[in-house]
DNA sequence: AACTATATGTTTACAGTGTCAACATTAAAG
DNA sequence: CTTTAATGTTGACACTGTAAACATATAGTT
C-alpha cells in the first residue's frame, strides 16, 4: 500500500545516503539516486534538503555521532593513559573502516560547519570528549590541554590519512628494498604500541 | 591566427587545470571548462586524457613536484634536526597555501596511484627525500627510518588537515571559554616550536 | 614531391546530474 | 469543514562525462 506521503522520508533519505556513501563514497552519491533508492520522485529530497551539500552535512553528522560512540571515553571516571591509547586505536579503526564517511566528515565537501549548527554540535562533542579526557588525566591548564588535543587529533587524523594511502606509502617501495615497515605493519600488530609511544610523548609535552 | 592544431594543448590543459583547481578546488573543475578556458572544443581534452581522473592525476603530479620543490632537503650534505623542522614548516605551509591541490594529492579523487606511474614516481620522490633526510640524520636501521617517516608524515599531514578545519577546531569553541589555543595560535608564532617538539620526540623514538 | 598513416581537433549525441517552477495531494490547524 | 501548510510529483533547464563519427594537419615512407 503506497501512500502519497511517505511519513518518514527525511530519515530514510539520510540512512539511505549514509549507506550509499559508506559503500561507494560520497562522490558517487546523487540526489536522484537516493530518491530512487527510497522509492520516491527525483525531486522529493528537496523538500527536506535545500541542497546536496546539506544532505552531505546530515551524513557527516551521522558520522560524527558514530565516531563519538566508537571513541568517547567515560569522563565521569578517572582517565588513564591506557584509556587514551584505546581511544586512539578506536579512532584509527573508525577512520579506516568508515573511510568514505570519514572523507565527508573531514574533507571540504560539506563546507563551513557553521552553516549546519547540528553538525557543528556533533563535531564539538567529539572534540569535547577528547578535551575532557585529557583534563581527567592530569592537571594541565586549559591552554596545555587544548594544545595536547590538537596534537593528538592531528596525529590520529594524519595516521588515518597516511595509512589509507597504502598506494602512497606501501607502493612507494613496492619491492621492500629500502625498508620493511609499511602501513600494514603499523596497522597490524603495532598500532597499540605506536600510539602508546606517541601519546606518552604528548602527555609529557 | 588560429591554427587547427594547438601545438601545445596538453601542457596548456594541465596548467589551466592546475590554476582552476588551485583557485576553486578540484570539485568545480570540468573537462569542458578547461577546454573552453583553453579555447578549444569541448571534447578536445579527450585526445590527451582518457578520463577526467587522469587529468586529476596530472594535476596531482604537478602538486607533488611543487611539494618536493618546497620541502626537499639537500641530502648530499649532513642533515640536522633544524633542517627537518624547516622541512616540516615548509610542508605545513604548502598544505595550507595550496589546500585545494593538496586535497587532490591526498584525497581519493585520483584513485590508485599505480594507474599513473609518473604520478607514483613523483609521490615516491617526496617520500624518498624524507627517508634520506632521516638516514642522514642518524644511524637508524631502515626499519626505524621507515617508521619515523610514517610518523612524521602522519603528523604533518594530520596537522594540515586539522589546521585547515578552523571550522572544526576554532569553532568548536567560538567563544574561547575553554582554552585560548586555537589553530591560529599554532599557525601563528608557534609552529616552529611545535614541530621542534614533535620532531625531537620522533627522532628519539 | 606525392601518398599514406597517425595524431590531433570538431560536431553531434546520450545518459546522468543539481536544481527550479508549477502543480497535486495529503495532513494539520482553525 | 474549510483553509493552510507540508509534502510529493512532473516537467524543464543548463550542465556534466564521455563515446562515435567525421575533419584536418603533421610525420613518415616511398
Amino acid at each position: 500500500m503506497k501512500t502519497y506521503h511517505h511519513g518518514n522520508l527525511k530519515q530514510e533519505l539520510i540512512s539511505c545516503a549514509c549507506r550509499l556513501c559508506e559503500e561507494h563514497g560520497y562522490e558517487s552519491l546523487s540526489m536522484r539516486s537516493i530518491a530512487k533508492e527510497s522509492g520516491v520522485s527525483q525531486t522529493a529530497p528537496y523538500r527536506h534538503f535545500d541542497t546536496k551539500q546539506s544532505l552531505y552535512a546530515s551524513v557527516a553528522m551521522e558520522g560524527f555521532k558514530k565516531l563519538s560512540l566508537a571513541t568517547n571515553l567515560d569522563t565521569s571516571k578517572k582517565v588513564t593513559k591506557k584509556n587514551l591509547v584505546e581511544k586512539g586505536v578506536n579512532y584509527i579503526n573508525f577512520g579506516l573502516e568508515h573511510a568514505n564517511t570519514y572523507d565527508l566528515m573531514f574533507g571540504t565537501a560539506v563546507g563551513d560547519f557553521s552553516n549546519y549548527p547540528d553538525l557543528l554540535d556533533c563535531a564539538n562533542d567529539t572534540y569535547e570528549n577528547m578535551r575532557l579526557s585529557f583534563s581527567k588525566l592530569s592537571n594541565d591548564s586549559e591552554e596545555v590541554i587544548a594544545y595536547k588535543c590538537i596534537t593528538l587529533w592531528s596525529m590520529l587524523h594524519g595516521l588515518v590519512g597516511i595509512l589509507r594511502k597504502v598506494a602512497v606509502v606501501d607502493q612507494l617501495d613496492p619491492e621492500q628494498t629500502k625498508g620493511p615497515i609499511t602501513s600494514a605493519t603499523i596497522i597490524g600488530g603495532n598500532l597499540d604500541l605506536h600510539l602508546d609511544k606517541v601519546i606518552t610523548g604528548i602527555i609529557q609535552s
